[in-house]
RNA sequence: GCCGCUAUGGUGCAACGGUUAGCACGUAGCCCUUUCAAGGCUAAAAUACGGGUUCGAUUCCCGUUAGCGGUACCA
């Protein structure tokens, strides 16, 4: 449908544009990825921008973490990152073209005659009214002549106006509907105007830079009629707009804090994998077809369009992310994720170089393969799989509970030991034969015996196959462990 | 209040006038098994409500309800 009202150009330009008033959150991220998506499914151009025109609300120093995020997420960008706080000439030289050309006028009301509005009684109680439309500074009649005037943009009276919605279609709004919304704020002491306010801003980045494809959050939507009229004072011609729906709690809410993280650099810090989080968020709002579900990002970007964006918010479903990262945690090729766990055991402290190269990668590797069907996120190497990768761990007490209370384990255990210091050859098969051996001869089952050494080996209930395990941790080691835990029964 | 958007199992998506309404997450059970996962199989679970249009509506139209968004000299 989109395709064929509006081709897509060989070479879309889109922009992500979030305002650093926040860190990234997982609706920005998702909207972020959605341009991306689409400049590097077209091969467009994907530009970044930060909206930082409110001095008052913007924090300079959430930029880095909105660009960490972003790189993390792999969402990369060919120009910007630009900065509407280094562009406020631009701003005002087209306002002051639009105060020419006659769609804007100056507006000398005081801001608070604006602000806040009425009150009309409903049934849910006080709702906010809005109590100016057409302002009257419009035909030249300013309420208060005097004071520094802010600019105002004269809507039309009357009629409608139109745009392309490339997942809602075509669109209209009443132009009585829309306010005379203000472009310039007015100046303070010295200055003859302020900061551009929003929909001046974008238009006029958007028109600057050559963005032929806005994708954007569905909160834009009302916005976008002020937007249009915009591009027409400045006879520029309007792109085509993608809205997006928005995503919300796990309470059909607007999605905020109390529902968790929101912002994209916690789940980094949990551990999820970078491209666990990306699938799961492309198809948040998104569907390739029928019954695809793990993809990889080439599969993505494959298949994204704008055509199988749905109409309706989303909820951020947490359990289906954590499965997500443990299908890319089982399924990624091998030598993709170990980068992941050794950066994780570097920030753990655990990591050993000689696990860089040669056979002491061989080993990491294949213990990383032996773990991973177990891990729900990164961290886990370190603190559930630590006895895979160090000494020092330590004995779980529910697991001696479960596993060391019938009375002939410890010597059970001093038998497997010394079974094994004997055994000539350290592999899988003959690991379990000898423990085996010990079991018949001690007249237990074998499961009994099994589950008590894993606990004298990794001091956990729980850890890959048994025979797996040693072979991974070695025979001395594996030895050493078992007489060892002979003291935890003293 | 006004304007706008939306409405398929608990959740994310399919079905774009004709299907026993499909897939996935989650949930329950079973199998596998040496712990715990993974994996396999099975089950419960949905077209918000009311009117139209049509031979036939999940699908098109209208209304109601609900949720969300906008209604700032915020973005």
């Amino acid at each position: 449908m989109t395709d064929k009202a509006h081709p897509i150009p060989n070479q879309p330009r889109v922009r992500f544009a979030p305002s650093p008033t926040g860190y990234l959150h997982v609706g920005g991220a998702r909207t972020a990825l959605f341009n991306w998506l689409f400049a590097r499914r077209y091969h467009g151009t994907m530009i970044l921008r930060i909206e930082d025109t409110d001095a008052e609300r913007n924090k300079p120093e959430l930029v880095t973490g909105i660009l960490e995020g972003l790189k993390w997420l792999g969402v990369d960008w060919d120009e910007g990152p630009f900065y509407q706080s280094q562009r406020t000439q631009l701003y005002k030289d087209s306002a002051k073209k639009l105060l020419a050309n006659g769609t804007a006028f100056l507006c000398y009301c005081p801001p608070e005659k604006y602000v806040g509005g009425d009150h009309a009684e409903t049934d849910s109680g006080p709702a906010q009214v809005r109590r100016i439309v057409r302002c009257s500074c419009r035909d030249g009649k300013p309420s208060t002549p005097d004071g520094k005037p802010a600019i105002r943009f004269k809507v039309p009276i009357g009629g409608k106006t139109k745009f392309f919605d490339a997942v809602f279609g075509e669109r209209e709004f009443s132009n009585d509907e829309i306010e005379d919304f203000v472009l310039l704020r007015s100046g303070k002491d010295g200055e003859d105007f302020g900061q551009a306010m929003y929909q001046m801003s974008v238009v006029v980045d958007d028109v600057d830079m050559c963005i032929t494809h806005v994708i954007r959050g569905a909160d834009h939507i009302s916005n976008t009629p002020k937007q249009v009229l915009l591009y027409q004072a400045l006879a520029a011609t309007p792109p085509v707009f993608a809205h997006v729906p928005l995503i919300l709690g796990a309470d059909k809410s607007r999605l905020s804090k109390r529902h968790g993280a929101t912002d994209v650099n916690m789940y980094r810090t949990e551990g999820f994998l970078p491209e666990a989080f990306r699938n799961f968020l492309a198809l948040l709002g998104w569907a390739p077809g029928h019954d695809e579900q793990f993809l990889r990002t080439a599969e993505l970007l494959e298949k994204f369009s704008l055509d199988g964006v749905s109409h309706t918010n989303a909820v951020f479903d947490r359990p289906k992310l954590e499965w997500f990262n443990t299908q890319f945690l089982q399924k990624l090729p091998i030598e993709e994720l170990l980068p992941e766990v050794e950066a994780e055991l570097k920030r753990s402290g655990l990591w050993k170089e000689e696990w860089a190269t040669g056979a002491g990668h061989e080993w990491f590797s294949k213990t990383v393969d032996l773990l991973r069907p177990r891990v729900r996120l990164l961290p886990d190497f370190s603190t559930w799989s630590r006895a895979f990768f160090a000494d020092d761990f330590s004995y779980e007490q529910a697991a001696k509970d479960k596993f060391w209370k019938d009375p002939k384990v410890p010597e059970l255990l001093g038998k497997t030991a010394d079974a094994l210091a004997a055994l000539p050859d350290w592999n899988h098969y003959a690991c379990d034969h000898a423990t085996r051996a010990v079991a018949e001869a001690g007249g237990v089952k074998a499961g009994l015996l099994i589950n008590a050494i894993r606990v004298s080996i990794v001091g956990q209930a729980v850890a890959p196959p048994l025979f797996d395990t040693m072979v991974v941790l070695g025979q001395e080691r594996v030895v050493r462990r078992l007489r060892a835990s002979l003291k935890e029964f003293a």
